[in-house]
DNA sequence: CTTGCAGTATTGGTCGGACCAATTTACCAG
DNA sequence: CTGGTAAATTGGTCCGACCAATACTGCAAG
């Protein structure tokens, strides 16, 4: 808990950066206060407002809870934390060697909510049209040697039409996290893509499932999506 | 858009609100600019620093997109919000009558995942002590009559303890904002608790599961858990 | 008429100091 | 030891100012 080092976008970016990894790390302890905001401020040479901001986002993420005259208490994120805590767990698991853990619950989640995706679709008749254009671009790109990164955008899409056409904001809410920090992890990114083809593959049944929805299919996609993911989760374990 | 009538808690917590609302309402339209922190806060009568506090907290729950010199842009918040706006969602979409269907979705998606929790506990063999005590708990509480807040929060505990049994904290973040909107649903935990005897038997029979667990119990309790939700979206749409 | 580039205006980011309000702590009278 | 009041602590808000990144304007060159 000393000065700022990292000096990226803003300055209260900093701060959040040093304050939430002190906590993630466990520096401060659950319950514990942390420093009043002039001492925060004097020791990062940041200015009072500067601080205030970095809290403020802390407070908002569930990891400190703000209460007037009484100061800022460590909470439990594990307890109190929403999804959007995801991306940073993950970056400190990553540094710790327990990224595959982690990895392997997020596919998990979005496995589960996938399958709840699918059956919803099924109820409702979706317009397979929207989904065979983004697939038939994903196939193109893969032919063509796109880079992981370009997939997984290219995928993103996919998956975003999908969840519009659930007309569930829900959905979208509870998938959105996982899908931001499935797509911020470079190594698993990697991982994802290894075998483009397969990926490919697995999208054009989903495209021809759409066209004709069944109940069976289902269970189809879904083991080839575990087993996708198991695949995955081994590179990411050994590289 | 204009003075602040609310006066809850802070200042910028009103901001946040009548922000919030305005764009979730569509008033302002996804890429649209919002105006100027100087015009904002003339406008809401408060100082730059106050809206300023209340943009941070917008944009930290992806409802909003800010880049120096170029202002605030209202982003899509399917697309890009965290799992902190479902209560918001759900506020929003209970004054407009579609409350049973975000419900239904938040159950829905407490189900699937629940359902991966059974399953971890069934690989790691847990330790059925601490869920035993708490499942006696609420089935004590049930037996004196007590209210349903009362009740949720017990079955809140029920919930925690599983959780912390798998040592996912993936699972644990996902699964928090999900329990945090069902638990401030006055209208649903009224309708989730009707016949608490019921839920009370439901976690005797899942406190005997864990103490031998097995997989076709999971399946039972999956669908038991599914006869319920269905009962308690019944009632929330014709209380 | 279009294009390229300075200069200006706009807008968010930070600063310093000041005061208010809620809470905690310290201290003194009983 | 108890109770309550005064002081210190700490977050919330305000004001005014300046810095930095971006957008806009208008002029000059092609």
């Amino acid at each position: 808990m000393d000065r700022l080092p990292s000096r990226s976008e803003t300055l209260s970016d900093d701060c959040v950066r040093h304050l939430r990894g002190a906590i993630l790390r466990g520096e401060i302890g659950v319950g514990e206060r942390l420093p009043p905001e002039r001492v925060l401020a004097e020791r990062f040479g940041v200015n009072r407002v500067t601080v205030r901001a970095a809290l403020a986002r802390l407070a908002s993420s569930g990891l400190v809870r703000v209460r007037q005259g009484q100061g800022y208490t460590v909470q439990d994120y594990r307890r109190s934390g929403g999804s959007d805590l995801l991306g940073v767990l993950a970056q400190q698991e990553a540094g710790e060697g327990r990224l595959a853990n982690v990895v392997a619950d997020l596919l998990l989640v979005r496995r589960k909510l996938a399958r709840a995706v699918l059956e919803r679709l099924l109820e409702q008749r979706p317009d397979p049209a929207g989904l065979a254009a983004r697939t038939k671009a994903f196939s193109a790109a893969v032919g063509t040697g796109a880079s992981p990164g370009e997939l997984a955008v290219l995928e993103g899409e996919i998956l975003g039409e999908l969840l519009a056409q659930t007309r569930s904001p829900v959905l979208q809410l509870c998938l959105n996290p996982i899908r931001l920090v499935l797509s911020e992890l470079p190594v698993l990114v990697e991982a994802m893509f290894r075998e483009p083809e397969r990926n490919a593959h697995g999208w054009q049944l989903l495209a021809a499932w759409m066209a004709d929805p069944a109940l069976e299919g289902l269970d189809l996609m879904v083991t080839l999506l575990e087993e996708q993911d198991a695949e995955t989760v081994r590179l990411v374990a050994r590289p």
